[in-house]
Parts: structure tokens; C-alpha cells; sequence
DNA sequence: ATACCCGCTTGATAAATATCAAGTGATGAC
DNA sequence: GTCATCACTTGATATTTATCAAGCGGGTAT
């Protein structure tokens, strides 16, 4: 492949189906950019002017009404973020800030839609990414209205045991508070959850789990494919 | 336009945008099938073979878990359901089943896929189609992180108003279980809501709904685009 | 080293929501 | 017309979750 800007980005699924020229074309306008942590990147209801490539760090994706504060996903490297919005040319139903040091590539909005006019193996690529996106939203809300909170911490806690290969400890790789957010819980009751799952063999210590009966955690928390896996 | 088959499936704007001939070859695969009412169509798990085109009547799309059931969206004429599975060749993330007779043309997974290869306004038409879907999920999903079953009532009943030009009376367009399952929390818990509204001058009865004082209700529900319209 | 901050925990309590059981009322079958 | 069915409602109670208020403890700045 020849050289092209933003190496991290064009090898994205996402990117990589494209012809050189219209990728050349594509990052004409992009522009890469340093944000130090905890800082706002986007705030909701904005008009989504460009997409956002997440290059290294992390980004909080999170909304707010009332008062009250969720937030709905976690961005890690490399992946874009609010592609909906980009394609619709609509505003961001999401605010995003950093989580750490981030470093974020931003590509106009208009010349995604004009690149994807163009290219038909990004527009493929485009589908393919917008309904990954989709079933992984699905499944959030199947999570949210299936089960109680303990169940959706038990199980969380075994797909980031799969995450690493199925290791029986590992460290979590979000902040307690943070983690309480994306599952739909406060702080206290995800203290007292974990607390209730040592019932079923878990220890956690600070940022460290150990699973001691895998059986016992799984019996509790009966993962399934179409709503754990995120793959699929 | 020339005459085609399933002319109510050709207007919609997924299929509007395309060339005669690849609607054509798209529909060469298709048939109109009619079902009595309260039939499964769909198990989730099973292979996504099919688009499904509600023509008429109703479908609910929901999903189960560990002896609990939610319904996750209803589906109302004329539009596609999982389109997402059927473009990622994936598992149906829903079960689906008529809520009244419904006469459904399907059209096999494959073609859809083939055709978006072929011609680039169906492609555009998918990506368009499948972002809107995916920020109505997002929606979704800040409803039941942000606010309380209540909160989901009144706005639910706020949206509806709107539906019918702001009108100050309208009729429930869904069953009292099902809207219940809809917004997540039980038939008793949907019946005290009523009742709670009352304060706000909503008055139910059966499926009748009258709202007294817009003003309240409104102050209360604190309704916003980025959560109740399911347009933009 | 000391003191402070901050994230986390813990306890007590309140609010939201679900469950179980019984009752009501409309609808449709016979 | 009577009975049965079924959705909905109502009441009593249990469970889940949130809120408020301290307290703990590791890290960091000075």
C-alpha cells in the first residue's frame, strides 16, 4: 500500500475498501488534533459537522437531561464515532469528552457524504459499520430492559473475562464511577453489586477481579451471544 | 413510474431511489405473504434470511431473557424490519410477531446484499435508512437511562399528542400491556402511572386519553427533540 | 512527613418498581 | 340472558435502586 495520511485511520475496516484517490480526497480536509484529558469534545444537540476518528486515548460518549448525566458508550482506539449523525447531517444526540490524553482525527462531515457518492466500497463499508452500530445498540437495550443491575455487572465482568481469553483475573479498564454510568447504576450500587457477587465467587480489589467459579458467575448471569457478544 | 410490483413497497424511500430494473431483480426473489394476528414470524437466533416490508398491519419486535420478555419496538406500515441482520448476514437480535392480521413481503438477504452492490441509490438509501434506525435506538436508550418510568409515560403520551397535530384528546394506539412493555416497566406499574398523571390533568379512560393542561404535562415531562422526535 | 483531595465504600433511609393475589368490567360464545 | 374470558385495575407487600450522609484510604502537593 502506498504511503497515505493517517495510517492508523486508512487501515479501519472502515477505510480500507476505499480506492487511494478517493481516500487521498477523503483526508484533503481532515485534520489530526491532541486533546489533553477530561476535555469536552462535542456537546449534544451541536450539528455534526465532522467525524471523529479515535486515533489513541479514550472517549466518553454521554447524555444528559435533567440533571441527571448517562453515559451511553465508551469509545477505545482505533474506531470512529457518531457515524449516524455524519450520514444524516443531523445533530449529535451524544456528548463526547476524553476519558485521557486522546488523539482524534476529525474529517468534515460534507466530504464524507460526498466521498461516499463516489466510492462504493467505502458506502459498502459505510452499511456494514452503521448496522454493527445498530445491533450493538439493540443489545444495550435488551440489557437495560432484561436484566436487574447485579445481572448486567455479572456479565459484564464475564465478557471482559473473554476480552482476555478467558483469564480468571484481570483489571477493570474503567473507572468504578465510570463503569456504574455505562451500566445504569450509581457508584454505591455498583459498590454493593460487586459486594453481592462475591456470592458467586467474584473478589474484586480496587481495579482487580478474580473470578473464582466461573460456573457459579455464569449460571448467574446466563450470558448469551445475542446480547454479550459484540462481535456478532 | 412504470408499473411495478408491491407498488407500497417501491414508494418507500429505501426502495424509491433505485433503478426499475435492479427493483426488479431485487423483487424477482420477493413474495407477499398474509398472517392471521398473534403469530410468531421470527425467533431471534435464527439466521436473517429475509427483509421483512410490513405492507399492513402491525408487528412487535421483541425479545426474551431468562423467562423475562420485552418489547423492544413496534412496528407499524409501511416499513422494513432488521434490515441491519439482513445486511451483516447476522442472527435476528429480535423475535418478531403480528400484533394484528399483517400482510409482509420478504424479500431474500441475499438479493438485498447483491443489489446494494449493484446500484448506488439503493446503497445510499440503506445507509440513510439504517442510520436513522440506529439514532432512534440511541434515543431508546437515554429514555431508559435518564429517566423514570413516569417520565417515560408522560413523554410517551406527549408524542402521541404530537402525532395528531398537538390534539388535546387522541386514543391509545397500542394495547395497555404492550405499551407497557414498551416502555419497561409492568402492566400494574402502567396503571398507577395513569393515575399519577392525573396531577399533570392527564385523564385515561380505557383507551382514551385527555390531556387538561398541556402546560403541566409539558413542565413535567421536559420533553426534547433529542430524546422524543423520531425524526430528526 | 503532613494534610488534603478524591474516589470509593458503608450505613440508614427513601423512592421506584415488581410481584402476588384478588377484584372489576367489558366482550363474546353459547 | 348467562357464563366465561381476558385485559385491566387495585391493594398489600417485597425487591430493587437511589439518595443522603459519613467514613475510609490511597495518592499527591507542599
Amino acid at each position: 500500500m502506498p504511503d497515505s495520511t493517517f495510517p492508523e485511520v486508512r487501515s479501519l475496516d472502515l477505510f480500507a475498501d476505499m480506492s487511494d484517490e478517493n481516500y487521498a480526497k477523503l483526508m484533503r480536509g481532515a485534520y489530526l488534533q491532541t486533546f489533553p484529558p477530561h476535555v469536552d469534545l462535542i456537546g449534544e444537540g451541536e450539528d455534526a459537522d465532522f467525524l471523529h476518528v479515535l486515533v489513541s486515548g479514550a472517549v466518553d460518549l454521554f447524555s444528559s437531561w435533567s440533571n441527571r448525566e448517562t453515559s451511553v458508550m465508551i469509545v477505545k482506539p482505533v474506531s470512529t464515532f457518531i457515524l449516524a449523525a455524519t450520514i444524516r447531517d443531523a445533530r449529535y444526540l451524544m456528548s463526547a469528552r476524553t476519558m485521557e490524553k486522546s488523539r482524534i482525527v476529525m474529517i468534515p462531515s460534507q466530504d464524507v457524504r460526498a466521498i461516499f457518492d463516489l466510492d462504493a466500497g467505502f458506502a459498502r463499508a459505510v452499511v456494514v459499520e452503521l448496522a454493527a452500530c445498530y445491533r450493538s445498540v439493540i443489545k444495550t437495550t435488551k440489557n437495560l430492559k432484561l436484566r436487574t443491575a447485579l445481572e448486567r455487572l455479572a456479565n459484564y465482568l464475564l465478557s471482559r473475562s473473554q476480552d482476555h481469553d478467558g483469564a480468571l483475573n484481570f483489571v477493570l479498564d474503567l473507572e468504578k464511577r465510570q463503569l456504574a454510568s455505562v451500566l445504569g447504576m450509581t457508584p454505591e450500587n455498583l459498590s454493593r453489586a460487586f459486594k453481592a457477587l462475591q456470592a458467586y465467587g467474584v473478589q474484586v480489589n480496587g481495579e482487580n477481579v478474580v473470578i473464582n467459579n466461573m460456573d457459579d458467575l455464569q449460571t448467574f448471569a446466563k450470558p448469551t451471544s445475542l446480547i454479550d457478544d459484540n462481535r456478532t
